[in-house]
DNA sequence: ACGCGCTCCGTAAACGTTTACGATACTATG
DNA sequence: CATAGTATCGTAAACGTTTACGGAGCGCGT
C-alpha cells in the first residue's frame, strides 16, 4: 500500500527504498555491491535506481565516510602562467585521469583564483575536506604547501620539484637533463659563450634548469657567467625581451637555450630586425616541443615528450602514496625526473666559426 | 574544566566550541555572520577558529543546508580540443573567478575523461549534488546535456551555443559575425572564391561559423559552394590537410578562411611546397589572435578579443539564473554573442588581379 | 525436537553542520 | 513592581548516507 502511487520526486534513498518497499539500510548494500544481499533484490534495486535515475548524494555519503573520492589538481591559472601553459594540464589531465577511472576517482581541477594567494587557497580546499589527496603543480623553490599538506595528513604528489620537497613524492619533467644535453650540444659545435633564459618568478623550473646548465658549462671547463642568465616571461614578449638583452652585452653570446619554445618567435624576430639570422649566426635551443617549432625558420631545435604519459606516471605516484590504494601500486620510484628526447632542428646545427 | 587541556585534534565545530566552553550552535552562527551574536563572543570564535585553523567541513554543511558554494565548469579535455584550446578555458576560467569569489563561490573544473560519455559524466556529476550550478562548453550542434540540466533542475550556462538550448542563456563568440566581416574583406579584394575550413566534428560552432560564411556570400550573390567547405582537425595538420584539398579542386580557391589560427602554420607550409605564397597568390584570414600570427610571414590577418572578459560576461549570466543572486544581476541579456576585433595583417591585403 | 550455522534484511546510530525554537537575563516602560 | 521587549545563547532536529548489530527464517545434522 505505500507504492504504487505516482513516482515520487526522488530525493534520495529513502524515496527509492519506498519504492520498492525494502529497507534502505538494504538498498545502501545493494547499491554498493556489499555481500549481505540477494543477487535477486540487488537485481530489482539496481533496475529501479537506474530507472528512476537515483545516485547518491555525496554529501551525506562522503560526510559518513569522511572520503569523497575525488582527487584535486591545483593549478594557479591566470598567473605567468596563463601565458605559457598551453595544454600542458589539460594533457597531463587526460593521463591522469585514465588511471584515477580506474579506481573510481573523480579529478578536479581547482584553479586558485589571482587575486588569492595559493597557500591560503589550498589550505581552505584542504580543510573543506573535499578532496581525498592533491596534486600541486608549479611548485615554487620554497614551497610552503608541502609542511601545509604535510601538518593535514592529505596524501599528495607534486608536478614539479622544490627545495621544500623532502621525502615527498613528486614527479617532473627533466629540466636539467634538457639544459645538460642542450649545452653539449651547443659545445659539440664550438660554442663557449653560451646564454640561457630562465623565468622571472620564484618557480622551481627555472632554477633546476639553470643549475643544469650550470654543471654541464663547468663539466667542460667554461666560466659560468650570471650575466648570459636572462630572466624573462615564457611568451613571446620575453623572448623578444632576452634577445634585447643578449644584444646589449659588450661580449655577445653565440648561442641561447632558452626555457619554453614560443619565446623562440619573439628571439627570432628580434634577432632578424638586428640583422641577426638565427641558424646562422646565432644558435637557438628551444625547450617543448609544440607545432609552431616545426614552422619557425630555421626549424626549433627543440625537446619532445609525452605529457600524457607523464599524467600517468604522476597519478601512479599518488596512488602508492595513498593508504587505500598503496598494496596496488608498490611504494618504488616515488620521484620520477620525466626524460625527453631530443628533436634536432636547424636553429643549431651549424659549426662556429672559431671568432676572436 | 573542560578546556585548558592540551590542544584538541580539532575535528570539528565541537571541539571548537568545548574549547570556548560556549555551544555548538553560537560558534556556528559567529561563523557564518549571524545576527544573534555578541559581538564581543563573535570575535572570540573567530580568533580561536583561526588559531586553531578550523574550517568548516563541506560535506556537513552542504549537506545541511543543500548548496555546496561551488560552480562546476565541465571541459572534455582530450577529444579534439586538446589540440587547440590553447589557454582559452584558463583564460575564461581567470575571469569567471573574478566574479565568483566577490560572492565566496569557488569554481572547480571537471574535466570529463575521454573514455566517458560526456552527457553520462554530467549526469553523475549533477545527481551527486556537487555543484550549486553549472557551464557547460564545447557545445554541440544537438547536445542532449541541455534537457539533462533543465529537468535536473540545476541553474546553468552554456559556453558556446546550440540548437538544442531553447531559452537558456550562454555566451559565445561570434562566429558568425567573424565569418561575415572575413568575407566582406575578401571580397573588398576583389575575392568570390573563397573557402572556409570548419571542424570535423558535430560541436556547434563550427555550424554557426559556416552559416554566417554562407549569408555573407549571399548577400555579395556569390554562389554558395559545399566544395569549399573543408572540414579538418583544428590543428597545424588540419591546416596541412586544408592546403592539401585546396590544392586539389579542379577550380582552386583565391582564399580561405581558418577557424582556427594555429591552422595558419599547416597552410602556409603546405601552400609553400606547392610553390603558392599565402599574401600573394592566396588570401588567408584567421580566427583568434594568437602570438605565432604575428610571427607568420605574411602576419596572419585575424580576430581579437579578451577571453577574460568573456570569462566575466559569462559568470554574470550564470549568477542572474541562480535564485540566491538573480536579485543582484538583472535578468536582462541572457545571451550574449561576443564580439571579436579585426587585426588586419597582410595575409590578406592584395587586391586580386581579375583572372579568367 | 533441538541447536547450529547461514543467508538475508531491518533498525538505529553516526558523520559535521546549520537553524528553528525556546530559554534566560537584562533593560525599558507603564 | 509587573510586563513587554531585546539581546544573547543553548538545545535538538534535520540533511542523506553508510554500517555495526541483531533478528528472522530456513535447512540440516544429531
Amino acid at each position: 500500500m505505500a507504492y504504487g502511487g505516482k513516482p515520487q520526486p526522488m530525493k534520495g534513498i529513502r524515496q527509492l527504498a519506498d519504492h520498492l518497499d525494502i529497507s534502505i539500510g538494504t538498498v545502501s548494500r545493494a547499491l554498493n555491491g556489499k555481500p549481505d544481499v540477494n543477487e535477486e533484490t540487488r537485481k530489482r534495486v539496481l533496475a529501479a535506481a537506474e530507472q528512476l535515475g537515483y545516485v547518491a548524494n555525496q554529501s551525506g555519503r562522503s560526510l559518513r565516510q569522511g572520503t569523497t573520492n575525488v582527487i584535486g589538481l591545483m593549478i594557479q591559472s591566470s598567473r605567468e602562467t596563463v601565458e605559457n601553459s598551453d595544454n600542458f594540464f589539460l594533457t597531463v589531465t587526460g593521463g591522469l585521469q585514465s588511471v584515477f577511472s580506474r579506481h573510481n576517482l573523480d579529478l578536479i581541477m581547482l584553479p586558485c583564483p589571482n587575486d588569492e594567494d595559493p597557500y591560503e587557497y589550498l589550505k581552505r580546499m584542504v580543510a573543506r575536506r573535499v578532496v581525498d589527496a592533491m596534486i600541486i603543480s608549479e611548485t615554487q623553490r620554497i614551497d610552503k604547501r608541502f609542511d601545509l599538506l604535510a601538518k593535514a595528513k592529505i596524501p599528495f604528489a607534486a608536478l614539479g620539484r622544490s627545495l621544500s620537497i623532502g621525502q615527498h613524492p613528486w614527479a617532473d619533467l627533466d629540466f636539467d637533463g634538457v639544459a645538460n644535453c642542450a649545452v653539449d650540444r651547443l659545445v659539440a659545435h664550438g660554442h663557449r659563450r653560451i646564454a640561457i633564459s630562465t623565468p622571472a618568478s620564484d618557480i622551481n623550473l627555472g632554477f633546476v634548469f639553470v643549475e643544469g646548465y650550470r654543471r654541464a658549462l663547468e663539466r667542460h671547463g667554461i666560466h659560468y657567467d650570471p650575466a648570459l642568465v636572462i630572466r624573462a616571461k615564457s611568451s613571446e614578449q620575453g623572448g623578444y625581451q632576452v634577445a634585447d638583452e643578449l644584444l646589449s652585452l659588450e661580449e655577445r653570446p653565440t648561442a641561447v637555450i632558452l626555457i619554453y619554445e614560443l619565446m623562440a618567435i619573439g628571439l627570432y624576430r628580434r634577432m632578424m630586425e638586428a640583422g641577426i639570422i638565427p641558424g646562422r649566426d646565432i644558435a637557438v635551443v628551444g625547450f617543448r616541443e609544440a607545432p609552431r617549432a616545426k614552422f619557425l625558420q630555421p626549424p626549433l631545435t627543440c625537446f619532445r615528450t609525452s605529457l600524457y604519459d607523464l599524467g600517468v606516471e604522476l597519478a601512479e605516484i599518488l596512488l602508492s602514496a595513498m593508504p587505500a590504494y598503496g598494496h596496488i601500486y608498490p611504494k618504488t620510484r616515488r620521484q620520477t625526473i620525466w626524460s625527453l628526447e631530443l628533436i634536432p632542428g636547424e636553429s643549431d646545427s651549424f659549426q662556429l666559426a672559431t671568432t676572436k
